[in-house]
DNA sequence: GTCGAGGTGGCAACCGGTTGCACGCCGCTG
DNA sequence: CAGCGGCGTGCAACCGGTTGCCACCTCGAC
């Protein structure tokens, strides 16, 4: 039973139906749809009439097959819970809709297997994939690269294409800012080990720290959830900082709402820092700080850099970084 | 130019690669992926063997061609930026991942073209539509349903299986709340007029008042978005009104951040009721009572609803009715 | 020894389009 | 009036699989 269809529905009109209906050949058909000015204006009209009557039209399946192309690209996630990536799937979303392309949105459930898993599945059906915060092994990435244009989100590996937001002046601002304040230690409440986000911010802090005669302390590695911060708030006031910068704002917000309870008032006791500026962050209380860029941007940008790379000369690799402002709201202020 | 690839990479192995590798007809090779109990162990093996060597994998548009399915099923939203939907893409994503199916995601941008465009681009080639919250005129939908399995949700249409959320209960439930607080006078902020969601809330609201012997008077028809919430707290402040009930917790959210600004307090001055408990609800100042069902159970019931209709006898089309439950948070008190 | 059943694998058509090449026809030039 | 170029269209191969049908082989039963 092939071509399983709603019972009462009439097989669909092809090509060889058209064109036998229209009295010419099927590449006629073909080329109305695809070439139209090599048809001349009275056969085109004819069978675009001819068309029309029967409901004719290109079943994208069939027109893929030849052509190599579904106008289709992928976007992966570690998680599309994580409201940081909403904004992303947005963008990206946005921009292919407008280059009359579909998006096609899988979830790795933060595991580099079932990330694996779905890019062996999406891959030859797509025209491009987009990883965001990819937690696959670089050596597979390099593989993937050959296979199909792909782009990279909050991650990096030689000579593909990546967005990436700018880690460095981000935690240099949040640093500046704690500084500012007149907080000594603070903390850094780490993400996934294995996200690039993670190191490439720890790092960035603690050069900013050093810079600025600050001492700064990694937390531990925490699940970037509301959940996570439970575990983050508990872990800072053992470590006695004034301050804890966040590796996003879920943590950030966890975090609040757990030394809110303990009853340790933000920022009067503990100042408290985000990343990423998701919603929500805005509309907590007391309102998160925290330090951003566009991510909407950053998702159109990369569906930007994948359809560069379906022109016939592919622009060199390039790695788009961008800028960080930081938000300041009511979660930090001066120390003690 | 057919099938553009990555300059170096190789041309993928296919069917007859391998068959000739191997010393087979292509339909062997072809029936060791699809059929194995009907190939001999031994040459099952030795195909697997060769096609391994090769690094053969069956390509998934040329599979659809013939077999006419995709492994692909298409989730409309009228607004990916809501967040009340994530929830629903989440459910949907994870069912559709648990099946071996992949998820296209598409935005309609709370507009009927929008929607219709997306639609004809993707049915041919997925297996199944979720239209969620479809601002479609009723007679696309049953055109629709002719086409391709389909699956409604929050909206009905004869015939067509569709998960909603029992929109009488919540408001049932909303009413008696505010009731019993004493309240006497609520107004309704309405959604968007062509959403049936906003149809039966406003109908459902309006009967509860009435067997509950309090007034109800509807605001307006507001863009739910945190933006829209403005104009919904200016307009219950005018109509008198000592609390309001708001088509979602978008709108709720956003009239509470005015009244805050106006220096009326909540819920003393008014009391704030949404509906959907998105995330955000719990975490926002004051935290908002609302009312909602499991939107992510939604999701995952309006996947499994169009994969029953994948076998061969489509059960009755059928509605799930999800029950709701009131959150009694911080933003609803008494009246004065 | 013959016949039949069951299991295995090959042939070739097919899914619904696209496209390189060739051919016929037209008008224009010399 | 022959020759030539270009335009519009058709023929047929092809994209990479799937599958109905048939041929062949083997084995067991009579």
């Amino acid at each position: 039973m092939p071509h399983p269809t709603i019972p009462g529905a009439r097989r669909r009109a092809t090509v060889r139906d058209v064109a036998a209906a229209a009295g010419v050949a099927t590449s006629t058909v073909s080329r109305v749809f695809s070439r139209p000015e090599r048809i001349s204006a009275p056969t085109r009209q004819h069978v675009l009439a001819v068309a029309g009557r029967l409901g004719y039209r290109p079943d994208p399946i069939a027109q893929a097959l030849p052509s190599g192309s579904t106008r289709t690209l992928a976007l992966l996630v570690p998680d599309i819970t994580n409201p940081f990536f909403f904004d992303l799937i947005r963008g990206a979303e946005r921009q292919a809709a407008a280059a009359e392309f579909t998006l096609v949105l899988a979830d790795a459930g933060e595991s580099a297997d079932a990330e694996s898993l779905h890019l062996d599945r999406l891959t030859r059906s797509v025209d491009g994939v987009v990883l965001a915060s990819s937690r696959l092994p670089g050596t597979r990435i390099e593989a993937l690269r050959l296979e199909r244009p792909l782009v990279l989100v909050n991650r990096k590996s030689a000579g593909v294409p990546a967005v990436v937001v700018d880690n460095h002046q981000g935690m240099a601002q949040a640093a500046a800012h704690l500084a500012s304040l007149g907080h000594e230690r603070v903390g850094y409440a780490g993400g996934p080990e294995s996200s690039w986000s993670d190191r490439t911010r720890w790092r960035a802090l603690q050069a900013a720290a050093r810079r600025l005669g600050l001492t700064c302390v990694r937390l531990g590695a925490f699940p970037p959830t509301i959940d996570g911060g439970t575990a983050v708030a508990e872990t800072a006031l053992v470590a006695r900082v004034s301050a804890v910068v966040a590796f996003n704002d879920l943590l950030a917000i966890g975090a609040m709402r757990r030394l809110g309870r303990r009853g340790v008032a933000v920022p009067g006791g503990m100042s408290v820092l985000g990343c990423d500026d998701i919603f929500g962050a805005e509309i907590c209380a007391p309102a998160l700080t925290t330090v951003a860029a566009d991510i909407e941007l950053a998702g159109r940008t990369a569906i930007d850099l994948l359809l560069a790379q379906r022109s016939a000369i592919p622009p060199p690799a390039r790695t788009i970084v961008l800028q960080t402002h930081l938000t300041i709201r009511q979660s930090t202020g001066g120390p003690r």
